[in-house]
DNA sequence: AAGTGGTCTAGACCACTAT
DNA sequence: TAGTGGTCTAGACCACTTA
């Protein structure tokens, strides 16, 4: 009882029979106050545990109401594989957000080796699932890739991939690398999610590649509790040594 | 000013400089009463203010010394291709946990299309960096794919990669599904990774397959900070439609 | 009207770090 | 020894939900 905080000894109380499915989802806990009393501790320290609990997504909190179990959030899997690449958002509705011409920052003139300030196409496209958002894909590409035909992000119909537009363009596109992270999220990102700025999202930032040359990058940002991806891969080769 | 509470104004003051790069990483910030009396805010809400950046993980704070921005972490990036697998913390040193035999539980079970209860040799591995722990690799493999040869993973060298050792006992791997999301740490994880339980960490789910039979699962759990998964996919059909 | 969560104040003690 | 972060107490007001 002594090196253990109280706080942490009142969210493990609790944070117990959820995980082990005791309390149903949608169960409402004791109120912060009834809390306190009953394990005779401050209204601070039951308040800090239960907010523990809420960060950790286990718990959530209806103001005016109490702290319910969360429902287990339906999971949303981005399928890859070697052979498919799609638009960012796939198993979901898409909610296109549109093209604009804009200057390449320089993180993403890294990506696609151009020079600061370059003109790119950034084309926006929301994931959502019953009207509630669930990831963002924000794509960007050199606007002399496809400037003056009809294959440009802006032209083309929404939702065409990137592999189809850029191949009637006559851009083969044979590679694609994708980096997966966690970051806190940006403000434009976090209210277009409807989410908390700082909280953690899910990253992918992928290139589309024709051969050496990058033509076509973009960032998936999904909300850690309902995204997952899924990579198939063939190990074509057999095993030598 | 009014709707926005108190904390959050303080925390975004703080904030935009260590994001814009104006307070370099190992800066020591304005102690918690500091920034209450110069801000005018009780010492709650200041302190509220800098436990939300520690949470952000932009603010790293030492008892008895201050809050400090924190230094850029190393960031580690686990490679996947379409033609290798080696063991799951690749590019870190390993700290080899050993390997026990278990009855499998019931999500690993699914996993491998096991019975509830059915034998399997787990294999934990550490992958460190500088002496600190950055990702833990567990791996479970049925007892009978190896048993009594000298290719299960408590005879083997550990090493060797799975496809190397299974290939050695006849089982040829040819495909491996990923799936990847983020959840909060659970026990035996935290403490080995040296971090606090209920963080959230990047997990990888690997299963590695003989056709349509699972043999070998994975989960490589990272730390969000230090980890970063990079997939590198050719796209070898060309595109038809 | 009562209860709830979100926020806030004004104190306090401890173990630790820095000097 | 002074300052620091971590924890804790005992109050309080507000907007909101629930009944």
């Amino acid at each position: 009882m002594t090196g253990q905080p109280r706080y942490l000894w009142v969210a493990e109380l609790l944070r117990r029979p959820i995980l082990n499915g005791e309390y149903a989802p949608g169960t409402r806990l004791p109120s912060r106050s009834r809390l306190a009393r009953t394990h005779h501790v401050s209204e601070q320290v039951s308040r800090h545990a239960l907010r523990l609990l809420v960060s950790e997504g286990l718990v959530e909190a209806r103001p005016g109401s109490g702290y319910y179990v969360r429902p287990v959030p339906q999971i949303h899997r981005f399928s890859r594989t070697d052979r498919s690449s799609g638009s960012g958002v796939d198993p979901l509705d898409r909610e296109d957000l549109g093209t604009l011409t804009v200057r390449v920052g320089d993180l993403v003139a890294r990506r696609l080796t151009l020079r600061d300030g370059d003109p790119v196409y950034r084309t926006r496209c929301l994931g959502t699932a019953n009207g509630a958002p669930v990831a963002l894909h924000t794509a960007w590409e050199p606007v002399v890739l496809t400037q003056g035909t009809l294959r440009t992000p802006a032209d083309a119909d929404p939702g065409s991939g990137v592999l189809d537009r850029l191949g009637a363009a006559g851009v083969i596109i044979d590679r694609v690398v994708e980096e997966v992270g966690v970051r806190p999220l940006r403000e434009p990102e976090a209210s277009l999610l409807k989410l908390a700025p700082g909280r953690p999202a899910l990253v992918v930032e992928r290139t589309h590649y024709n051969g050496q040359r990058p033509v076509e990058t973009s960032d998936l940002v999904g909300s850690v509790e309902h995204c997952r991806l899924l990579y198939r891969l063939s190990l074509a080769r057999p095993q030598r040594r």
